[in-house]
DNA sequence: GCGATCAAAATTATCTATAATTTTGATCTT
DNA sequence: AAGATCAAAATTATAGATAATTTTGATCGC
């Protein structure tokens, strides 16, 4: 190992995967050969079995007994699904956060605003809208909700990424303002509210297939 | 090797494991070491790891690189956390399953509704309580959600054994004759709104320490 | 040529062994 | 006796090897 690893080695290869699997670097479907990655990532494959473990629990990845692991597929279906426990979990959690929320923090979330709206590609997009509603939730202080809201949040993004790859035209976000606005005036309900409805907008684009024809893709946009 | 293993070993001890955290006979703080618990299964250690990271999934125990594996704790926060998003996901959950609720399906949730009013002990009530909740959410069909609602309601059992440990009084649960009252009549609203308020039903009850003292102990009873 | 069948290859799941880290406990100092 | 120090023991994390299962692909029959 030539890195000065801080983590275990099965966290940081689960979180290279991650990436991978959130950037469609590698397809639904794909087999993960535990000895491949073992292979490449320069370790025996126990580590690379934990990761498994991992993506496992964070949906990215399915396994059958004896069959292996691949990455986990999904659907118009799932993308609604995700949308929707997220647009429930956030609002839940900015419920609780809301009494925590200080100036300081309401100007880091509108910065976040404001790279979001003057991105020019969907990774950076995507990150910026992640960090805004992250900031806006955190202070509620609930562990085991965060986690769940950022798990929700990774398959959030690679929805997205499969759907708009590269392409993407910045454009104004007014549920993000009208959220910010109104956490400001302290009116909490229109803000959740706003949240609520803005958490499960969800964009279609048209993907060109493998085999050259057009289908519809869709991705949770908020 | 003694047992037809339908799954993985490591599945298998994950599963014994969680039985043991969520029953209380082992108790929170304590520490797994993989090897006493490859011994006692006589397997070798790798798929107790594996077990481990699925029991960390499920927010059943924590792990610290290098330091092992110990149970995880909890206290009324996370209790309350724990209450808050069950309310959340579980009315999610019933607002989707609602227009697939048949005659049949709100027969067996009466029957769990049964069970529970006539437990004689907590750990029947608590199982005929989530049965209860199963039936009503599970035709949704959403697995990502239903999936996570398991697992809190894996945390609840813990938190309510913690608390109950063996002695429990029959009890008519009138928010459950309540939900399945509006769910026959088609009202949604009355049935969400009782289940949203339900489900963060927080009970408190005495128990004796260790040290011979007396504390409150909380669980979600709902 | 197309599908079924079976053997070889690849892959998963597990075990045993080893290196590295942390915990324990005994000894020494004050 | 209380606290610090260090070595031994226990434990975690990883590597390498093995058994069992699944997948692949070539052969055979129709």
């Amino acid at each position: 190992m030539t890195k000065p690893a801080e983590d275990t080695i099965a966290v940081r290869i689960a979180r290279a995967l991650a990436e991978r699997i959130i950037a469609g670097t590698i397809e639904p479907g794909t087999r993960l050969r535990q000895d491949h990655i073992a292979e490449e990532f320069e370790t025996s494959h126990v580590p690379v079995r934990e990761a498994f473990r991992r993506l496992e629990a964070q949906g990215l990845a399915i396994s059958e007994p004896r069959r292996g692991v691949r990455v986990a597929s999904f659907d118009l279906s799932e993308v609604k699904e995700v949308a929707a426990m997220r647009a429930a979990l956030e609002v839940l959690a900015l419920r609780h956060a809301a009494p925590h929320l200080t100036a300081a923090i309401l100007d880091k979330a509108e910065q976040a605003r404001r790279d979001c709206d003057a991105a020019t590609d969907v990774r950076a997009w995507e990150e910026a809208n992640r960090r805004f509603h992250r900031t806006l939730v955190a202070p509620c202080g609930m562990k085991r909700l965060l986690a769940t809201i950022d798990d929700l949040h990774a398959a959030s993004a690679r929805f997205l990424f499969s759907a708009w790859r590269s392409e993407w035209e910045a454009r104004t976000d007014h549920d993000h303002r009208s959220i910010l606005n109104a956490l400001r005036n302290g009116d909490l309900e229109t803000a959740v509210a706003t949240l609520a409805r803005h958490a499960q907008w969800i964009g279609e684009r048209p993907v060109r297939t493998a085999s050259g024809a057009t289908r519809g893709a869709f991705a949770i946009v908020g």
